[in-house]
DNA sequence: AACTATTTATAAGA
DNA sequence: TTCTTATAAATAGTT
């Protein structure tokens, strides 16, 4: 945005690429919480690297709202979002995932309840 | 950020905070597009007005990793957030909430899957 | 809904 | 990687 017009695609030079995420998850998360306190809205920003490093920006009442949709049905009787990721879990098992980003999103997720 | 500074307060005039958050929305979602693109990250952002209307950014991906931190267990051995949710789910079954926008969230949650 | 004066964000360079 | 700075982008106040 500045020294040049910003064409927006995949950066190909990793250390530019690291650079500008780096810049720009600042500048995100930000802009969140500015919104969330100017114009008293419920915001989550929820950024993980390529690398699975987490960072996120969210108001206090946005794990409320998540836990009360979860066992929502839809207005037609469709499954609720609890169903859904029980469905998904199965297939999702076998994946192994970063254990420590696992850790921080478990947190993040439920924090001090 | 023109014609004068912003001081990060809710803006009390209501036409003027709706406003802001029109604009300020769409740059915030905006930023998290740009951010994904360049940088090859996974981003959720997630914002609801003060009236509940809902309004949303998300990789493809993001979901599946919210399914996938559903049941894990902290390092520790602590809890997961399967666990956390249904505790909490406990305290707001009571609550009533816009069956609309509920509707959207799960959809935005579960996707097409 | 458009317009601009300014502020803010940031790409490139040091 | 932290700081600087030129410039693009966002946006507050206005029309």
């Amino acid at each position: 945005m500045a020294r040049g017009k910003v064409h927006v695609r995949r950066i190909e030079n990793a250390t530019s690429r690291q650079v500008t995420f780096s810049k720009r998850r600042g500048g995100l998360l930000k802009k969140a919480h500015e919104l969330s306190v100017l114009c008293d809205a419920q915001i989550a920003v929820i950024v993980f690297s390529q690398r699975g490093k987490l960072y996120h920006f969210a108001t206090s009442d946005i794990q409320n709202i998540l836990a009360r949709y979860y066992e929502h049905k839809g207005d037609d009787g469709s499954d609720s979002y609890k169903f859904h990721l029980e469905q998904r879990i199965l297939h999702l098992k076998k994946d192994v995932a970063n254990q420590e980003e696992r850790s921080k999103f478990l947190k993040f997720l439920c924090g001090n309840f």
